[in-house]
DNA sequence: GAGAATTTGGAACGATCGTTCAAATGGAAA
DNA sequence: TTTCCATTTGAACGATCGTTCCAAATTCTC
């Protein structure tokens, strides 16, 4: 073998995401991704078909590290109830170098009604997030820190539509009054 | 006065208002606008300056009758506390003609972020939205319908949460379960 | 050093983008 | 009938879109 390429794939992914993170898929250009992951045009078409395909996989990244470790994480380092709650705080707080709002969910709203693919796709990272709400709810149920009378499957699917309201509100104009009371209504809503 | 222009200037707003609804700022084009509206480039340049002014008139057109009529309607025709709960099980109910979710909600997510001025438009008519649901619970205290003891306004900012994250799931997929434990939870916000 | 493999950078493709403009159109006023 | 003028129309602008391709540059193995 001659030689290694020079850039890792996972850095030219995460800045990719970036960019797509923060402008939308329409709006980023493949020279604002090249521009972004410092990888040329050709090296870019030599990995992913399209712009689409990148974006896929992007979004797929998104969703390893920015949902599945970051709320593997969070379950780790929290008993379950309080897991919920620092979820929705994590979601609140604002970060240096991060997009505000949730690529998922701009994803939803902007490619899933029509492309079907992508909309599966978010779709199923959406039920992890409303699965990861339910087991935490069932979870504190056996610790004793959540009353069991309260129905997991739907408290999960209504915390879910509370997070993703969340997330449009933390990338459109995050109040900090509105972010309070979202916060507040989701810690109420564990009993 | 020589002749009258052939279109009306309502219907015009209302089919491009449609068009950047279902596919949102950028991925609509000027020919799409033109086809949409069956109004000539020439016409329609003669009346907006461009995209841009085109499309913040047609938002402004969605906040005027999809959010301020809608929401006087409501209020008009139901006791306040169930108009919040009419208001819930509107956004939930899937229209024949009208695209999935929310026209606001969709450029909150692609355009706040990087226009200050759509930014700020946004922003206003989801304050309206609040205002609605705090009126709501306010009327319905007075009327004792609502337990005087909640806090109007944190709920009105929980329930405008909770109402964005149900304009999320019913355009990108609206499981009738989640979308159910979304109308289910509002109700039980409010006492 | 020689050769091979792979990235790289830039040129260029046709298509479409938002936008402009000048000519064609057609009822109202004279 | 002739004049008028806002509207309509379609061609055309330069720029950028996503994408393709190739020659030059680079760094490994032999």
């Amino acid at each position: 073998m001659p030689w290694e390429k020079k850039y890792s794939d996972a850095d030219m992914l995460e800045r990719a995401m970036h960019a797509f993170w923060a402008r939308g898929y329409e709006a980023t250009s493949m020279r604002d991704l090249v521009e972004a992951t410092g990888v040329n045009r050709g090296s870019l078409y030599s990995v992913y078909a399209d712009k689409r395909a990148l974006f896929i996989a992007a979004l797929k990244y998104y969703d390893r590290v920015h949902r599945d470790r970051f709320l593997a994480r969070i379950a780790a380092t929290n008993p379950p109830k309080q897991a919920i709650l620092a979820a929705f705080e994590a979601a609140a707080a604002p970060s240096k170098d991060q997009p505000g709002g949730c690529l998922l969910v701009n994803t939803a709203l902007e490619l899933s009604p029509h492309d079907e693919e992508i909309g599966a796709l978010v779709d199923g990272c959406l039920r992890q997030v409303e699965a990861f709400f339910r087991d935490a709810i069932k979870a504190a149920q056996k610790a004793g820190t959540i009353h069991s009378g309260l129905d997991a499957q739907n408290t999960a699917q209504a915390l879910l539509g509370l997070f993703l309201g969340l997330r449009v509100v933390t990338r459109a104009n995050p109040r900090p009054a509105i972010v309070a009371s979202i916060k507040s209504q989701a810690e109420s809503m564990l009993g």
